[in-house]
DNA sequence: GAGGCTAGTGACAGCCACTGACAATTGACA
DNA sequence: TGTCAATTGTCAGTGGCTGTCACTAGCCTC
């Protein structure tokens, strides 16, 4: 069979609703807010119960967080594809920019890569949405540590350098994220550029002495 | 006036009911765990209204960390005192050595230091509730960056470097922390050890090579 | 030390996220 | 076409949290 086998009515007519839902519900949130928005708003606007978005969302969260959890397993899938005699550390790097690169294609087969970046600066403005964003943050360190410490044939409980490794780089790319969702510039361009500036930063940021005199 | 004017009848009335509340709390919480302890519960064991838990605490998270933020002030006012030559990351890891060391003294105030380090172990474990610790977290990041950015005479707009070495030193902490408590020995001294040991590693992970061979 | 002021509290009603149970509907498939 | 199973709607309920209002008890003044 050439074409993928198109799934049936029902399947199809499920994966309009939880579209569907998708969409009424990012929208309101960046219209009005998350907190303000309510599941009744996005269930009416959508004609169905508020019991049917519960069982196509764990939650409101859940919704938010659709298209990110999409992004993070190809990233993690990105990283188990760098060369293996790649320093580890510049095996994220890489892995993180042909992420950005390829940001259309991957999230805009789920929803419009517009309102991804637009609903990337919700969660940062979202103290409820930045937490759950840290804590999914966290368990995909915890996955990186892992691919890392394989690529170098290390155990991860006993270094420390994986997790350590996965930690200091994430949290310069946290820095970042955080810094273009505060400034006006949208642009997957602009992330990009910062991103690159950020690990640049890295490595001076350890020296003992930053005073150059 | 030599001693400090003891606060009026209604003050201390207060005082008992918000650390009754903040015991009860805690205690009902590591009991039987975050989520399944209701404000009810909280409230009916100190036999005051529900209305009232909600006029001390902000919410239950609150109470949970109630003694966290008196810890992080405490660590930003040790950046904040220690030697201005001092190079940026090594002026963070003295004062989290210090914070460590007097953790009985300043937390034994508010609670027993032993029901703190349970309390750190149950929020680790608690998806909620450690979300939002990474969020104060975060918080806690950004004005350390202030402080040293001011250290060193920067612009913490400008230069990358004060938040970038912040997010570095934190995420390593970070990574201590949850070893931790997920390991079995409880005691403050087990957390400093492993504190020394991965912020040691920091450096070395940084290398371009890890592999000895 | 009587009486007014006000902070702190209880009681109650209500909003919203989320869940369980059961009945109604509708695609799938013989 | 009839049966089966997946999907959905309805309804009732739990728990966190808030607004309101009346009342009590510490305080402050005269």
């Amino acid at each position: 069979m050439v074409t993928a086998s198109r799934p049936g009515l029902r399947e199809r007519k499920k994966q309009r609703t939880r579209d569907a839902l998708l969409h009424a519900a990012l929208e309101l949130f960046l219209a009005q807010g998350y907190e303000r928005t309510t599941v009744d708003e996005i269930t009416e606007t959508v004609d169905v119960s508020q019991r049917t978005f519960f069982r196509y969302f764990a939650g409101k969260e859940e919704a938010v967080f659709f298209a990110q959890s999409v992004m993070e397993s190809h990233f993690v899938e990105a990283v188990r594809q760098r060369p293996p005699l790649e320093a580890p550390l510049e095996a994220l790097r890489q892995a993180t920019l042909e992420v950005w690169d390829g940001l259309g294609e991957v999230v805009g087969q789920i929803i419009p890569a517009e309102l991804h970046l637009h609903t990337c600066r919700l969660i940062e403005s979202t103290p409820a949405l930045l937490a759950t964003q840290l804590r999914r943050s966290a368990e995909l360190e915890e996955e990186l540590a892992r691919v890392i410490a394989e690529r170098e044939g290390l155990d991860v409980d006993t270094d420390p350098r994986p997790r350590v490794a996965v930690a200091v780089f994430c949290g310069a790319l946290r820095v970042t994220k955080r810094l273009w969702s505060c400034g006006d510039d949208t642009s997957p361009a602009s992330i990009r550029e910062l991103t690159v500036r950020y690990l640049d930063a890295v490595r001076p940021t350890l020296a003992e002495k930053w005073r150059t005199e």
